[in-house]
DNA sequence: GAATAATTGATAGTTAATATTATAATGGCC
DNA sequence: GGCCATTATAATATTAACTATCAATTATTC
């Protein structure tokens, strides 16, 4: 689907700065805070205000186009809502995310909720990591 | 182990403001934001400022007495460090809070963040779970 | 292409948390 | 137990992330 239709389907009218949004959030596996991307735009030369960056993430976020993580960073990051399942990694030191799945862990979750007697509807794991010092 | 003793181990002087976050940290399975905690002790006529409420759970953090966890709330809540390291499953249904570790997950993190140059300082990990249906 | 309703950018305001600093309390030493 | 250097405190100012306000602008409907 066009960025065009992805933004119509939600109900939201096709303006400049939430179609650059979505470029941005739509570049190779993009996890970006407000900041981040305005800084983007304006390094771009787009003429945007940073209140509309939040604002635009916001109604991207209750249109399921996109989903926020707060890790422990003290600032949401967003990424594109992911159509398959996968957990993160956190660096401390440079805020880099990683995307990781691991089928061992997928299949033990699997076996534990049921030794408890329930089933899984959703989970989330972050792993918050350093650099191995060489 | 006494409070007092628990905070010079520690290495922190016994202060009033100390003893008081400490009780209520104590308290069954407490949850507590700094603001929670302000606001109990100024509703306990204690005269504490909001500042050393902050400056007090960053301490009792670095000093491993407490941790901090940044729920999707907009703010930091700290509980007691628990004794045993534990992750959570929740009952979408009844809201119950399982506590459960695997030695195999915790393992296949740890090769995980290895592979990817990187050695874990935290995770958290969340089942969202519902019973299954007989 | 005009009407109108939504969107934008600038700015001011919030909220959670940290830094600063003058005053006060703590605990080792005698 | 009292002295006193050191540490801690409370009040205040400051910062960072985010949200609300509002006049000016822009996108869709007709």
């Amino acid at each position: 689907m066009t960025d065009d239709a992805e933004l119509k389907k939600a109900g939201l009218k096709v303006t400049l700065p939430r179609l650059r949004i979505l470029e941005l959030l739509e570049e190779d596996q993009a996890h970006l805070s407000a900041e981040d991307i305005y800084r983007k735009l304006i390094d771009a030369g787009e003429e945007v205000g940073l209140a509309t960056v939040y604002r635009v993430l916001t109604q991207f976020e209750q249109a399921g186009i996109c989903i926020r993580h707060n890790f422990e960073e003290g600032h949401a990051v967003y990424e594109l809502t992911p159509s398959d399942h996968h957990d993160h990694m956190v660096c401390l030191d440079t805020g880099d995310v990683i995307e990781f799945t691991d089928d061992v862990i997928e299949e033990r979750q699997k076996i534990l909720a049921t030794e408890h007697g329930y089933e899984i509807i959703d989970h989330s794991m972050v792993l918050y990591v350093k650099p191995i010092k060489k």
